[in-house]
DNA sequence: CAGCATCCGCTACGATACTG
DNA sequence: CAGTATCGTAGCGGATGCTG
């Protein structure tokens, strides 16, 4: 069992504000939570493109994550239900991912969320530019 | 100067990947770094309810938030350009926060957020409360 | 190939106390 | 009221090595 990492599930980062608590919104900032985490956007819009892909497409299109991350971000997804898993009685073993019903229905939100991004004013993408590589 | 805290900016937490470098998909990662931070969405919501919204108002309205995070995730945002701040010249002092015209923008995107968070088939809204307050 | 286990640095976040 | 300063901590995320 690991110390700390891996299964612990943390609605909007950790220790949730106990915000409207009952109300829907406490919900939703718990369901949203679901998105937290450093690559987790980041895998879902791989996902978006090509339906399935295998543990090593996803790490060959994000080379900066390390397999742990992968893996745990993975789990992490699969486990609120917005990727499934496939697993091929094969060897050598091949393990499929691809977003559930619910997982693609985040389709709409992220396309705005890009538009958004797209339509940043040129000055603050400047400013967002990050020196050294 | 604070150690670590405060005005470091953080494109998608901390270091980012150099995914797909020198493409338009990095600097789409940068920008959606400005919503990162555990409350960004949450103070976004809030403002986006109530035009101007002061320093109290924004802490009365998220009970489980800590001063020093608010002023922080404020100050980001309002660095990143998605909120901007009006200080009135009185004693006792008096500021507003307001969204910008591109955070503004942001509006269809976290709609669609809502929208996708609200069709949480309901075993993973259950699946999804956390026990404790 | 897909994945666990483990050690570890770093930092985002929280609690508390103080100020103009 | 609207902040700043400081300290302590959980746990995220990276690197490396091992397994079926």
């Amino acid at each position: 069992m690991t110390r700390t990492d891996e299964n612990v599930r943390y609605p909007l980062r950790s220790k949730r504000p106990d915000y409207a608590p009952g109300s829907g919104a406490r919900s939703v900032q718990n369901v949203l939570g679901v998105l937290e985490g450093r690559w987790k956007l980041i895998i879902l819009f791989e996902l978006f493109g090509g339906r399935l892909k295998r543990f090593s497409e996803l790490e060959r299109a994000i080379p900066a994550i390390s397999q742990k991350m992968l893996i745990q971000q993975l789990r992490q997804l699969e486990r609120d239900g917005v990727v499934a898993r496939i697993v091929h009685p094969e060897v050598p073993p091949r393990v499929e991912y691809h977003l559930t019903e619910w997982g693609q229905r985040l389709c709409p939100a992220l396309d705005q969320l890009l538009i958004w991004a797209e339509s940043a004013p040129d000055e603050i993408r400047q400013a967002l530019i990050v020196p050294e590589g």
